[in-house]
RNA sequence: GGGCCGGUAGCUCAGCAGGUCAGAGCAGGGGACUCAUAAUCCCUGGGUCGCGGGUUCGAGCCCCGCCCGGCCUACCA
């Protein structure tokens, strides 16, 4: 463990369609910033990676409906999410997009790549397209009569009443779910990503992940590789990134699949990412070094595209599926160590929903509560391994029982405690065995909690974390320093230095679930500089997207190299100056529950 | 239709490779204390582990069937 790892960071893509909500973030957001942070303090050189996610039919669907372009929306999208993301601390080293000249460029690469090495070959479809936009109608986005049981509101793939599978092709009057017209069927070129001749590799691959990978990504990812297929990865569209082949390039209405492009985006903004700190060269040390891990994370709706897809492109493009090849000119690329799904959360019971409006956006939510307090609930109550339902009830008792009135409550008695009675951090006199017990268990459960984080068990990593500020309420009110005023002030001023060590302690394993609210606790205890870091907005240009070919956009970075935080007990300094403290979180008022119902009834009508 | 996951005390959830596995937290009840955002600490109640079969000396944990919920099903991400 001395030796510093270099770990890949690598972080599921917001699709610009709109404003996440706290579901998405408990996904992929606040899992991965926990994993990231504690590995930054164990010493290792961590690169954590994202951006929107920014093409596709979806949004160019939207943009049509709202009467504005595919770039309006996205630019618009893009800011939100990424304020979003920086008002709940995620500590992203590069927080990017997709349509920028570097992803363009990365992306083609890969392609061409592919492309030579032969693992993408065209292919003649029958595919609908809207006559009037000369667009893909994806099969979803047809509806029609259904030619087995004559249910009308049956979809190009699927029809909802009896179940079967359909072909868009043989609907009875099959029309657009978008604007209503008739689709046309005609031929289509498209290129074709060949998966089979990866398949062998994968189950190797995957096999070699057993008791590594949670059991559910793992069987899900195995039992795909039974029904490999060739997949399109080209679309009649023109919001995407183009084809980089002669007779491809300048066709304004064949374009790359959004997510071809977007799995791509750990790459880009990796070397988005390396071109910006001034060497570009430095992305190759999280993806060609052979000792280099990469963690990837995401909702279990995504799990297919980094367990099939993205391996399989790294694969080939590294020149090493079933049909060889070289490595293209950024060289072999190294395949993800994990792939960490999470489940789904629903609200109140039921599902997310943006359409339906059961949806609670992570904006409105920091509006009126803190990030740690949303990060706690959902690393302590979130579907890390199975999907969990957020309840405002439980948030409120959460807030209240476990931030505010244990880990809360436990600073504030320690350091107000040595504030008024001394003024600053005692000096520990002679220890007893439970004071040696006490900071023994302390120092203890950074083993533990930190195994439990390095297999991304996040909330069982928590849980012992928690488990030492019980430990320390407990030795606090055992040892009433309070009674030791008048009769053993020496004893007291040993008990509050140990209280105070042992809240230093339960700052730092806290750290990576609770990083605001941990550097307030830093403060108070007189420490020095930044204990860990935030990331913040910064504006960048690039060479497309603005109407002068200039465009500037937002992106999230932040210092988190030379930071105080270190995964280990760190003695505090006797003699420091405390002050009487403030409160660290805020209790809410039971009334929430109920204000927070009613504006979701409201809202879902 | 197929694949995968889940259905454990009133509530939210743990139970890693079958034999202290029937648990934790909260809510409820009793007590201690007063440093602290009336917070903390101790004790306590007890659920046919979705339903029906089966394998085993022994099954929440394995197998079969069924019911309910979720995700995916490869042109919605």
């Amino acid at each position: 463990m001395s030796s510093k790892r270099h770990i890949l960071t690598a972080v599921a893509w917001p699709y610009a369609n709109g404003p996440r909500h706290i579901g998405h973030v408990s996904g992929f957001g606040v899992p991965s910033d926990v994993f990231a942070r504690f590995q930054r303090m164990s010493g290792n050189n961590v690169l954590m990676v994202s951006g929107t996610d920014e093409h596709g039919t979806p949004i160019q669907v939207l943009a049509d409906q709202e009467g504005v372009s595919a770039r309006e929306l996205v630019d618009r999208y893009n800011r939100i999410i990424a304020e979003d993301l920086v008002a709940l601390g995620l500590s992203y080293d590069l927080f990017t997009r997709t349509t920028t000249a570097n992803h363009y460029a990365v992306v083609q690469e890969l392609f061409t790549g592919l492309h030579r090495n032969g693992y993408i070959f065209s292919k003649t479809t029958k595919g609908a397209i809207s006559p009037s936009t000369g667009r893909t109608l994806p099969d979803r986005y047809v509806e029609g009569t259904c030619p087995i049981c004559g249910y009308d509101g049956a979809r190009g793939d699927q029809c909802d009443n009896c179940g079967n599978q359909l072909d868009p092709i043989d609907l009875i009057n099959p029309r657009s779910k978008i604007n209503g017209e008739t689709p046309e069927f005609v031929d289509t070129e498209h290129f074709m990503l060949d998966l089979p001749a990866f398949a062998e590799l994968l189950g190797d691959w995957l096999k070699s992940k057993q008791g590594q990978w949670r059991p559910n990504v793992l069987k899900f990812s195995l039992n795909l590789l039974d029904e490999l297929q060739p997949r399109a990865i080209t679309r009649d569209l023109d919001w995407g990134v183009p084809i980089p082949l002669e007779g491809w390039r300048d066709q304004p209405n064949k374009r790359l699949y959004v997510w071809f492009d977007a799995v791509i985006g750990y790459l880009s903004a990796s070397i988005e990412w390396a071109k910006r700190s001034g060497d570009p060269e430095a992305w190759r040390k999280w993806w060609q070094n052979g000792e280099a891990e990469a963690f990837y994370f995401m909702g279990k709706d995504n799990i297919v595209f980094h367990s099939e897809i993205w391996p399989a492109m790294l694969l080939g493009y590294s020149g090493q599926g079933a049909r060889g090849g070289e490595p293209g000119s950024l060289g072999a690329l190294n395949l993800p160590t994990e792939v960490v799904s999470s489940e789904f959360l629903t609200m109140e019971g039921r599902k997310f929903s943006s359409s339906r409006r059961v949806v609670i956006y992570v904006r409105d939510f920091l509006e009126r509560y803190d990030a740690d307090a949303l990060r706690y609930y959902i690393v302590a109550a979130g579907p890390e391994t199975q999907d969990t339902d957020f309840t405002w009830a439980e948030f409120v008792r959460r807030n209240n029982d476990e931030l505010v009135a244990a880990w809360g409550n436990l600073v504030n008695r320690s350091i107000s405690m040595a504030a008024k009675n001394i003024g600053h951090i005692p000096e520990a006199g002679e220890l007893t065995d439970v004071d040696r017990a006490v900071l023994d268990a302390s120092k203890a459960a950074f083993t533990t909690v930190g195994e439990r984080l390095n297999r991304a068990q996040f909330k069982a990593a928590l849980q012992e974390a928690m488990r030492t500020v019980a430990e320390a309420n407990k030795y606090i009110s055992d040892q009433a320093p309070w009674q030791l005023k008048k009769t053993d002030p020496k004893r007291m001023a040993t008990v509050l230095h140990v209280a105070l060590q042992l809240v230093s302690d339960a700052k730092t394993l806290l750290t990576p679930f609770l990083p605001a609210s941990s550097n307030k606790v830093y403060e108070m205890l007189g420490g020095q500089g930044t204990w860990t870091g935030m990331p913040r907005l910064e504006e960048v240009t690039d060479s497309i997207g603005g109407e002068d070919g200039v465009s500037t956009y937002p992106v999230i970075t932040g210092d988190y190299a030379d930071n105080e935080a270190r995964w280990e007990s760190i003695p505090i300094v006797p003699g420091t100056p405390l002050k009487p403290p403030t409160p660290l979180f805020r209790k809410l008022d039971q009334s929430v529950v109920d204000e927070e119902l009613a504006r979701l009834e409201e809202a879902a009508g």
